[in-house]
DNA sequence: GATAATTTAATTGTGCACAATTAAATTGTT
DNA sequence: AACAATTTAATTGTGCACAATTAAATTATC
């Protein structure tokens, strides 16, 4: 057992080498997210929207994990630069639906390839990349349900 | 083999979830960190000096991942909390010291319990914990070795 | 010892994150 | 139908992140 002195060393917390890996990931994507001309958190929103055409932002948010404060000026930008469209629901006028644009369609062509290119960069064997994505998965929900 | 297809969904791909938890943890220390008035990445500095006693902006850059247009105003903040004091070296002009007020300081007993309430909210036996972090660190140093 | 290269923080500008509040629309209950 | 409660985005304000640039000081080279 760590003592209570151990547990406050940087080195020694999960919570530090998540955030600062993460923080690492998106700086190996950036160079080829530039090269598309978007970053990171579109990406994702862009990810969702390959898969199922169109979201809501509420939806957009559960799956990501992220509040209106963060979607809303996010997918605003997104607009300007022509990547989705977004209008109201015309049967409930709360809602606001998110499509792509026919640009931010046919990025999709151009992103195949990044998964293939980070995972070569990660240097895990595909057992330990999905090994690790099992774990990840886990400590998510676990934390999710104990807020 | 994951089909092209596959390797683009947002739950197949290890950087989301580690992006995810990454926001997710720090989200279960804000309650704890809103008590001692201190943000995540300002307890992380608190963290390295409570180890240290007095580092160089540098020096905090490197153990944290975090260049000085993130830290310097972070520790600008800091400053104006009474949680750390800033002075230029004498030997070298270019160079600024950090180190803890007595505010500072004292927060450390406030603090070490926290590892351990995140332990817990984590639902990790110790030895997970501790696999993981190996693992992650592991990760973090062959990406950073792979920029 | 002049000057070129390097080192170190600071500054500037853009883009997330997220808490808290607001506002509008919808739904549920009487 | 009235109106209270809920749902959904948008807004506001603060605090990171990080790229790119600037500026000052130091070190290395001639």
């Amino acid at each position: 057992m760590m003592s209570k002195e151990t547990m406050l060393y940087l080195d020694s917390q999960l919570c530090f080498s998540i955030y600062a890996c993460s923080r690492e990931v998106i700086g190996l994507y950036r160079p080829l997210l530039d090269d598309l001309g978007i970053t990171y958190p579109q990406y994702l929103v862009l990810l969702v929207l390959w898969e199922h055409k169109e979201r809501t932002v509420k939806q957009l948010g559960k799956a990501l994990y992220l509040d209106s404060g963060t979607l809303t000026p996010m997918l605003k930008r997104m607009e300007v630069n022509d990547l989705v469209k977004r209008y109201r629901s015309q049967d409930d006028e709360r809602v606001v639906w998110i499509s792509l644009t026919e640009k931010g369609t046919s990025l999709k062509e151009r992103a195949y390839c990044i998964p293939e290119e980070l995972f070569e960069k990660s240097g895990l064997t595909a057992e330990e990349m999905q090994d690790m994505l099992q774990r990840l998965q886990t400590l998510l929900k676990h934390m999710n349900a104990s807020k």
